[in-house]
RNA sequence: CGGGGCAUGGCCUAGUCCGGUUUAAGGCGCAGCGUUUGGGACGCUGAGAUCCUGGGUUCGAAUCCCAGUGCCCCGACCA
């Protein structure tokens, strides 16, 4: 991509109402546009950070054998009356009615609608288990909008709905779940928190919530400094500073966090509710057991540039960068376009500034967008590209081939 | 939904208190020309404004009054 084609254009100052540092930084530099409040486009360069993100998602979701598929957004009012939701959630569902008078609501989540395709094509527990996800824009009236991108009234979420013929299953699932969101936000460069948490409109049980701890964020989480123990502010009950519960070791912390996913172990009210049985080894009809499991991608890609920044600009990792490389073409430099075109042969996603303007202008801007890997030619680099990782001081002159090497190890 | 703040070319702001030399000003950005180019460079020229909306007061309203809308923040609520 070049970027005199690349829309839109990085801007000097942040809109005058952005205070919280994803909206500042993100309108900035170009990844997302605020239509109304809380409500965003994500622009290409967001679009390619987030598609990133969903990708890990996805391949972790694979992984543990989650079928990806697509369900509407549209959805109608008797679905949601079986389970008592359409009233219980009416203040978070946006509802509405068409001409003929049909009452429709915007999907906040998808347990009635998933369960709706069970009860039709699930006969026996031979069919179980089941793991079906979606990535998909959630509707939530949110009586206050805020914090730039992390809490929209529409945004992407990838959610997961598994279904079994017993509780045990159900739990051994849970656990490869929590075990797979555990790697993606590993993966995804985070350091993150599990903390246990209640289930609010969605179960009696309890769940578990990912925390990313951050001054940005809205929740507040205790969690141990030695080991993986954590409780949200719902469940807590204890001192901060006594020692864990769990280990014993370390003592208890409070954060304030940003809650990127949760799960929860629905059980069998939501089958029992719409009547989705399956028939057991005995002939019996038994209620289908039901779990689910959300992770906001949108709010992913705010969430990292709450934790990943400096006063230049974002910081992206490679594996969410919305580019591998970044490379800034100074006056008097020689083969730039040949160099471009090897990255790219070399499988590399490659953002080329090869606008006519002045030097200092895209340094900043480079540093604004924040992708890992800068290079530099110019006259003073001669036949050789000048390396710099955006976290980094250090610069180093090397080859064209050293610089491939160097990308494709990395990544 | 309660409390607070804000609203002036695409963006950021001055002007608003105390109505009138305002033909609404400046910076950024944008267009043209030229000089530049290792940290948002410079000169000249130029385009671009329902001063959030509606109503009112007045000889005269960006400015005063009334009503409304939008956005941001705190709280309540919530994934």
């Amino acid at each position: 991509m070049k970027s005199s084609e690349l829309f839109p254009h990085a801007l000097k100052e942040p809109p005058k109402d952005a205070e919280s540092i994803n909206h500042q930084l993100l309108v900035r530099a170009g990844f997302i546009d605020q239509l109304m409040a809380g409500s965003w486009t994500l622009l290409p360069l967001g679009w390619r950070v987030v598609n990133r993100i969903n990708q890990v998602i996805r391949e972790e979701i694979n992984a543990i054998n989650g079928q990806e598929m697509l369900m509407p957004l549209m959805t109608p009012r008797s679905i949601w009356q079986e389970t008592g939701r359409w009233q219980k959630a009416e203040e978070v569902m946006y509802q509405f009615s068409d001409d003929g008078g049909r009452e429709y609501g915007l999907a906040f989540t998808h347990e009635e609608i998933l369960m709706d395709l069970l009860r039709k094509r699930v006969n026996t527990y031979a069919d179980l288990p089941i793991y079906l996800y979606h990535f998909s824009t959630k509707f939530r009236n949110e009586a206050r909008a805020r914090s730039g991108i992390l809490r929209s009234r529409e945004f992407m979420m990838k959610d997961l709905y598994s279904a079994h013929a017993s509780e045990a299953d159900l739990m051994d699932y849970y656990q490869k779940v929590k075990e797979a969101y555990i790697r993606i936000f590993q993966r995804l460069g985070f350091n993150c928190r599990v903390t246990e948490a209640l289930g609010g409109v969605f179960t009696e049980n309890y769940t578990h919530e990912f925390q990313i701890p951050s001054e940005g964020g809205e929740d507040v989480i205790f969690y141990c400094d030695q080991c993986d123990w954590g409780q949200n502010k719902e469940v807590f009950k204890g001192q901060v500073g006594q020692p864990c519960p769990k280990c014993q070791k370390g003592k208890i912390i409070q954060s304030r966090a940003i809650e990127v996913g949760n799960i929860f172990p629905l059980g069998t009210w939501f089958a029992e509710k719409m009547k989705a049985f399956f028939t057991d080894q005995n002939n019996q009809k038994r209620p289908i057991w039901f779990g689910s499991y959300g992770i906001g991608s949108t709010r992913v890609m705010g969430a990292w540039v709450e934790i990943s920044h400096d006063d230049k600009g974002i910081i992206w990792n490679k594996t969410m960068a919305p580019f591998d490389v970044h490379l800034i073409e100074l006056p008097g430099a020689k083969n730039a376009l040949e160099i471009y075109q090897k990255l790219q042969e070399a499988g590399l996603e490659v953002l080329w500034d090869e606008r006519d303007i002045n030097a200092g202008q895209k340094l900043v801007e480079a540093d604004l967008i924040g992708i890992p890997v800068r290079l530099v030619i110019s006259e003073k680099t001669k036949d050789q590209i000048e390396w710099r990782l955006r976290n980094k001081e250090k610069t180093e002159l090397l080859s064209l081939s050293e610089v491939v090497n160097r990308l494709q190890k990395e990544s």
